[in-house]
Order: structure tokens, then sequence, then C-alpha cells
DNA sequence: TTGTAAGCGTTATCAT
DNA sequence: ATGATAACGCTTACAA
């Protein structure tokens, strides 16, 4: 038995002669070692867990793609579980995959603020790295963002100089970075440009596109509607150009737009759709790459921010009746 | 040791007062069985694999939605794994799940015809489903499908009837069940209609934008170019729409098309494209009913098959010069 | 009803 | 270099 255990992991205190023998018995009897066995022997399985919010965000799915690639690379295997913005799921999941033992977790929650989540994390004794998410200071966790507030600065200050004086932000929560990223970013544009704070409204709502059309709708019966628009996520998009439709307001002239994430409406929309655009597989690559480090017992970086860029397009125009500065 | 098992396992014979003192034991020392050395124990996992061909297809990741929550209803955690279309990972990913002793296996396989996968599968012994695919009769595979043959028959049927009588199929590998099903859809409608087999060009590529662009240029060069196109994928849909603006032929005016597949394009396109659907969340609940009847060993179906709707759409207008019929 | 002990398939330690 | 044996953490006969 132990001699077939050190021909199978490369063991060197073992004689040709018998490796060809083990050898040969492996294949005649197609023997195929027990990983569960192995696993629950050496208290390591070479395996990583990913918990993402949402598998339908099509962001999402690229930065796992970016991610699988780096643990391919290094010989992990990665498992995807999908919370679908559920907490409960959530934390269950995370569950799952501590008592599933694997060697580290990616986390890209639904919520910075679940209690369950939260309270798994802090006795959770495997490396884990967030996704586009911080967690309170006293869990000193690693994680990989996109500088959402420099782009939606950005977007709006170009705006601003176009000459608009009122926006609207459609936002996901505000409970996970991402959302009070863009929210401050709107901020500071409105700020830097010496605008009052009251004139960048922001919406917090569940990020489907009846929400976004909702949220949308109210927007545009505010006594003073904004003149932009900024969708953030692609499902509330769809809810935004289905309420503009409806309204029969064109985009790009009429009413400015300014998406976030490139999607392929964005691009294929008459008019094309400005962006705020980020690294999806970057992301997913830097994230896998931070959590081997950890695994690793290396030392490495606490946050990793990337990038993002304002990518221009014709939904971004003047605002109709340029309004009195 | 065995009766802290059975408390935690709900087995009848153990004393309310015993049950008591364990339980309160596992809050106040915060233990967690492990799951590893249980499933070593018990030779099962209570959870099942979902290999998919391509994660970045936003249908595939509606079927995993819709599978996911019968499989969380009936108690078990559904694991995804990520083949991006390589015929290599593939396989691989299929042996990690086997060494992790998942109860049954969801496949959306990149090809068909893999003869690492192939050989895998015939010696896998726990039960699997088949997604969209389809295998030799030997394997007697189990599977859900969608009837994209009539999806297509019933598009190619109505264009025809607009005035068509030269259509452009762009489809991924024929190596995979959809691709050959709306062949012969296209197929079938000329024929019904009593046109030429060869009226009805096929195209199949990988399903990338830019492989759909480098087609539909090609079927646009030709001596007899059609006046219809289908793109049968999203990716290749996005590539098409990139040919066509380059070329400056208006969708719907100086061509026809149709997409596969509700996607967000298809609805927020001028002029909104025409598309075959199928039931995405359908397919992952009916595909993960099927395996929980053969993972139960309980008599269930061979192959499933679910409808797919011709949705028109402006996209689908009669040809630009009607030609003699 | 409870406790003892064997065993799931490995690997690591220890003699030989 | 090789083989015997204990141990990983659990479940389940079986005995008490």
């Amino acid at each position: 038995m132990s001699s077939v255990s050190r021909v199978l992991s490369d063991h060197p205190d073992v004689s040709p002669k018998l490796r060809a023998r083990v050898l040969e018995a492996v294949v005649q009897l197609g023997y195929e070692p027990d990983y569960l066995a192995q696993s629950l022997r050496r208290g390591a399985t070479l395996s990583v867990g990913f918990v993402m919010a949402d598998i339908s965000n099509p962001l999402m799915a690229e930065i796992a793609s970016g991610a699988e690639a780096v643990f391919q690379e290094a010989g992990y295997s990665m498992v995807l579980m999908n919370a679908h913005n559920e907490e409960r799921l959530e934390s269950s999941h995370i569950r799952f995959l501590t008592t599933r033992r694997v060697d580290g977790m990616l986390l890209s929650l639904s919520s910075e603020s679940s209690r369950p989540t939260q309270r798994l994390l802090t006795r959770l004794d495997v490396p884990y790295v967030l996704i586009e998410r911080e967690l309170p200071p006293r869990f000193q966790a690693p994680s990989v963002v996109s500088d959402h507030r420099s782009g939606i600065r950005t977007a709006v200050s170009e705006l601003i100089e176009l000459g608009h004086r009122r926006f609207g932000l459609l936002t996901g929560s505000l409970d996970i970075r991402s959302g009070r990223e863009r929210l401050a970013g709107m901020r500071e544009a409105l700020e830097i440009h010496g605008l009052d704070a009251g004139d960048g409204i922001a919406v917090s709502i569940g990020l489907s596109p009846a929400n976004g059309e909702r949220a949308t709708e109210d927007l545009l019966d505010l006594p003073t509607p904004p003149t932009a628009i900024i969708a953030g996520g692609n499902q509330l998009l769809v809810g935004t150009l289905r309420a503009l439709a409806k309204r029969n307001l064109k985009v790009g002239e009429d009413i400015a737009l300014v998406a976030v994430d490139e999607v392929p409406i964005t691009e294929f929309h008459s008019p094309p759709i400005a962006v705020v655009a980020r690294d999806s597989t970057g992301l997913g690559r830097a994230a896998a790459e931070l959590l081997l480090q950890r695994m690793r017992g290396e030392p490495s970086a606490g946050t990793v921010v990337l990038p993002t860029t304002f990518v221009w397009r014709p939904s971004c125009s003047p605002p109709r009746v340029q309004p009195v500065t």
C-alpha cells in the first residue's frame, strides 16, 4: 500500500523496478486514487471556491473566467457557486465550501453587511479574497476592486462640461462598495464644478430591469427631472431603455445616458451608449493571484485597485434646453 | 462519538437529555462536521456538478440558475465548472468532479465527439444528464434539449413567405446537436416550400464575434448573397451586426435578420431583432429534475424536448428587390 | 439508549 | 528501499 502511494505521489525513495510494477498494476486494474480520502489525509484539496452574487451578470462571468485561468495554471480547480443575490444562499455556500475543504475562496458577496456571512468569515480558517467588495476594517479582508469612483467622476464631469446640471444615478444596493463609490464619484464631480450635491439624485434599487424601469420613470416625473442618467448596472440599463422608449425620449437627443460596464447593447444601441468600463478579466486574474499568494502564506497586498475608463459615445450629448448658469 | 453523530444526523435512538447535552457542546465548541470524512464514509456527497462549455453565454447562466433552484430545493449543492470551450478542460473537469464524488452531473459539453470525454463517460459510475447535447446511441445518455429545428423551420418559413429565397445560417460547431438541428430546420423549411437545398447556406464557425463578423462578410460577398441571415448564437449576432454596420446595410430594410436566443440587444436594437427563443431556465429545471430521478434510481425519461418559439420583430421584412418567383 | 470498535482510502511514521 | 501500522474524522454494526 505505502509503496503504491509513494509511486503515485512521486516520492523519491522507490526503486525503478517496484515503480514499474506498481505502474503496470495501476493500468491493469484501472486504479484511480480517491481524492476524498487523499484530501482527508493531507488536509488540502487543491481546489478553490468562488461564491458569486449573481451568475447572470455577464461581467461576473468574465471575472470568473479570468480567475479560473490563473488557478488552472497553478494546478487548482475552481468551483463556482451562485448565490442568486440571496444572503441566505450565500452563507450556505460559504459553509458548503468550507466543509468541502477548499483551500481558498473568492467572494463577490451580494451584501457586505450580512450578519450570518460576517459571522462565518470571522472564524473562517481558509484564506479568502473579496472581489469588488469591502468589509469593515476589523476583517482586514484582502480585496480586488475597480476604481468606480474616478470612472463616474470623469463621466459626470464630461456631462457637466456638455452643459448638464442635473443627474440621475441608478445604482444597486449601497450596501456594496461599487454602489457607494459610484455615488461618491458623482458627488465629487458636482463639487469640483461647484454644483449643489442635491443636483445628483441617487436611486438605490435592486438590480432588475423592472426596478430600473420604475426608477427611471420616477426620475422623469420629478418637478425638475435630470437631463442625464447614469445606469449603474446592465440590468438596470435595460429597464432605463424601456422607460425611455415608453416615453418616446430619444437617447442622445432628449436625454443623455451613461452606462456602467461594456455589454453588447452599449455598442449596438442607436445611438451607441457611453460607458464606464472596467477590466473584468483583469479583476478575476488579480483576485486569483492575490488568493494564491495568501494560500502560500506569502506577503501580499491588502487591496488592489484596478482603473476604470470612461468611453464617450453619442448617447452623451448636450442637454436639449441649455439651462441658465 | 457515535452519539454525537446520531444527534447530528437525526437518528431516532437518542434520549432528549443526551441530545440537549450534545447540542450544547456543539455550540460551545463551534463544532462543524467534516463533510470530507462524512462523504468518505457514506459514499455520497449530496452535491452535483455542472460542467458548462462556456460560462460567458448568458443563456448558460440562466440554465444554471434554473437547475440550481431545483437542486437547492432537493437539498443538493450544485458546483459549476467552466470549460472555456476547451475539450481538454472539459474532461479534466469531469474527472475532478468524479474524484470529488459528486452524486450526479449535468453536462453541456463543448463537443459531442471528444474521445477523452467519451471514454470518461463510458466508465462514469454516477448518473449524468446532457443539456442541449446528444451522444451516440450506445451511451443511452439521458438529455434535455430544445426543439431548435422547428423554431428555425418556422422562422425560415415566415421569411420565405415574405419573399426571401436565399438564406445564410451562421451556426456553431455541427458537432453539437443544436447546430445540426438548426441546419435541419432550415433545410426542412426550404423543402416544404419547394426551394433548393442549396439556397440555404450554412456556415459553421467558432462562437466568437470575430468569426461572426468574418462569416457575415463572406456571405455578403457571394455572387448571389442571401437576403436573410440567421445568427445562431448571441456572440455570432454581435459579429453579424458589426459586419452589417460596416457595410452600411440597414437591418430590416437591406437585409432580414433572425437571431437565436433572447438577449438584451435583440429587444433594444433598432429595429428590434426577431428571435427563435427557448426556455432557458426551463431547460435547467428539467435537467435537474431528470438527474434527481436518475440519482434516486427512479424510472425516468430518456430525452426531454422543450419547445422553442419564433418571435417576429421588424428585423424581418420582405427583401429589397423582390426576386422573380 | 448508549458506548465500543471497525472501516471508508489515503499518507506519514516507524521499523526493518 | 520496503512494508506494517496508525491516523485523518466520520458512520454504523454490534455489544452492552
